[in-house]
DNA sequence: CTTGAGTTTTTTGTATACAAGATTGTTGAC
DNA sequence: GTCAACAATCTTGTATACAAAAAACTCAAG
């Protein structure tokens, strides 16, 4: 593998975490992923004690570093969180919006639409993001956006999976001008309510992927 | 100073920094702190990568750790989204909780008042935290309590700050009582409500001490 | 007195060395 | 055949060494 900075060493690890290279309990054996990035352990080890305080990885003393996936319990747990979250960020931004901010959301639902007529998961999921991403923006509090966004981040891999339910893509539009259309009449509850129902229902789809593969393996 | 394993040495770095020992902007050097423990650059380098990810420390390639004290927008920024999270708790607490935990919370209270009649700030600050733990608990989403856990030591040191203002320990105590009664009613939104109120009252008061000292300084 | 090129000194980032704890494998007793 | 004790091996945690980048300093020119 090419060679790396230790800078970006997390990143990469964090990459393969999410992207599932690694699975639950896997120990991250620190000579061989050194030997792999064309560094020596010591890089390796500053990039665990960072992945370790976000859940990633659990470094057990003396053992080493083994990857910590969220199990279906925490997920529904994280999905909780991010659909408060998000909330939050809906009845902070009703009160605080701009104008110009209102009319990003329209363009980015504008061309939500237009991917799910194409059928085009991955536009649709780019402008999905920039949906939320700017309603954290228009919460007015920076320290809430980046907690938002820390915890979107987190979801991403498991929130792509249930986009592929049937109907999902265009019930969610319905929802994102409802969203839109509170926000810009400048309404906090209704607009916190939209959020949380919107994000609450990823994760009730996400509970029935899971149930639907537990059955299968029944 | 004493030997310590490196386990520890984030936490005390941390401890330092909440503490008030190392100023906004400090640079941690390296070499002296690491014979201030008694340790090598090695274990010190893997507490920074820590401190830098909760946001204690900023971490400048080629240039160092700099210690990262959070600035009253910031505070205040923090303030409000510690308020909303224990809403988030209040209000799936309301739903969940047990009967037990209202039991706890009212002998929390009681502990409290005992506390407030003693003039002991300690005792109050002691309780006033279990009281508010167990409702992260009662949310029944662990991550959840977690996360609102972990804001709240963060805020520790300023949140003391405001306890000195005159009255406050007597009115905060009856903000608690609503809370409770809310939560044993099993009324979400009233609970919700009364936490965001009791939390978000911490920030104004925050504020005006920030504004205070600023005025003095004229 | 200020400025700026060149040099010295620090300081960081990474590799390597080594000690101590954990794991695995082996052998012998029952 | 199973289990236990001991030995060999591997892995982590920490110290040290060294290279490269940044900061500080020197000194001469304007």
């Amino acid at each position: 593998m090419e060679q790396r900075r230790a800078d970006n060493i997390a990143e990469t690890l964090e990459e393969h975490i999410f992207g599932g290279v690694f699975q639950d309990g896997d120990r991250l054996d620190e000579v061989r992923l050194a030997e792999k990035f064309g560094v020596s352990r010591t890089p390796l080890r500053e990039a665990f004690q960072r992945l370790a305080l976000s859940g990633l990885v659990e470094l057990v003393p003396r053992r080493g570093a083994f990857v910590r996936q969220p199990g279906p319990i925490e997920l529904m747990e994280m999905f909780e969180v991010m659909a408060e979250l998000e909330a939050v960020c809906g009845r902070l931004a009703a009160r605080r919006i701009s104008d110009v901010a209102i009319e990003e959301l329209r363009d980015a639902n504008a061309r939500c639409q237009m991917a799910v007529e194409a059928k085009d998961t991955d536009g649709y999921y780019i402008e999905n993001e920039r949906f939320h991403k700017t309603i954290y923006r228009q919460s007015g509090n920076s320290f809430l956006e980046q907690e938002a966004a820390k915890l979107h981040k987190r979801l991403k891999p498991f929130r792509r999976q249930q986009l592929k339910f049937r109907g999902r893509m265009a019930q969610s539009m319905a929802e994102h001008e409802a969203i839109v259309d509170a926000l810009a009449r400048g309404e906090p509850e209704e607009a916190a309510n939209a959020l949380r129902n919107h994000v609450a229902v990823q994760g009730e789809k996400f509970h029935n992927l899971m149930a639907s593969l537990k059955s299968q393996s029944d």
